[in-house]
DNA sequence: GACGATAGTTGAGCTTGTCAACTATCGCGG
DNA sequence: CCGCGATAGTTGACAAGCTCAACTATCGTC
């Protein structure tokens, strides 16, 4: 039935990246349900979450973040500006630079975004309290 | 310094999703220079990730999968068969649907595709082989 | 003070994605 | 068997994402 010829034995590590993309996948329709809710569009709600409120950046930076041309985040910003979410203001050092400021309310909008973001899939919650916390410590180990 | 007010302590769940939403957000600049390097969008990636060789599929069925219009499906389909990786097939039994068959070339360039992007990232690389393990057991459990 | 490098914007061109309209077909109830 | 609502897929219109190349303004430096 296997068109694949090699289906070789998984390794732990393999089958355990390959759960987990499966549990991302998942959560999909969550994200665009969400983006939807709060008007905003997939690369607009990414852009927002990926602006710290407490550390103005430069737009390159934005760019650099998302892995994306720095004329795409122009785009990305006008829709955000236009919505009140986030301004531009001047570097004082470099007046080429426009450092992203998250306005008030789009902190508000970005900790709401957060909220329903970082909620747990039942699928992890469903797991033991001892499970969750072990989870938790290897994933730390492996991300550091 | 922390603009969000409430910074509760998380618990050991929040924390590992949050954990395994950074890994899964550092695998996208790997996923964007596979389907370059493929020559496919992101989206016609993922449409010949989710065809089954083995199983054909009605497009009504890969738009379900992908959570997207029908006639999104048309144009992503279009180009995959451009490429002569995918041919629409008349369903026996019914003369409305196109199933969906991986042609030979389709089912290299998707083995091919499979084998890195199913490359485990470094990070969970680097654990041991028993916490490999271990995370491999946890999320099957999630998963069922 | 000229010159190469950098930040950001603009415009062209393609792909994604949605919606609404349309065609072809199906299956059912009369 | 006919007609009629439901379904599969395509098409066209339109908004947005994304990249590239060209352009402007500014920076740093020789």
């Amino acid at each position: 039935m296997a068109t694949e010829a090699k289906r070789r034995r998984k390794t732990a590590a393999e089958e355990a990246w390959s759960l987990m993309s499966r549990l991302l996948w998942e959560m999909r329709p969550r994200m665009l349900r969400v983006a939807q809710e709060f008007g905003l569009t997939p690369p607009q709600m990414f852009a927002l979450r990926a602006l710290d409120p407490d550390n103005p950046v430069p737009m390159r930076e934005l760019a650099a973040t998302l892995h994306c041309d720095s004329s795409n985040v122009t785009g990305l910003v006008d829709g955000l500006a236009a919505q009140g979410l986030v301004e531009r203001r001047e570097a004082e050092h470099d007046r080429r630079v426009r450092m992203l400021v998250v306005t008030e309310r789009g902190v508000e909008v970005r900790d709401r975004l957060h909220a329903v973001i970082q909620e747990v899939p039942p699928a992890v919650m469903r797991l033991s309290a001892t499970d969750q916390g072990v989870l938790r410590d290897i994933l730390k180990r492996a991300l550091d």
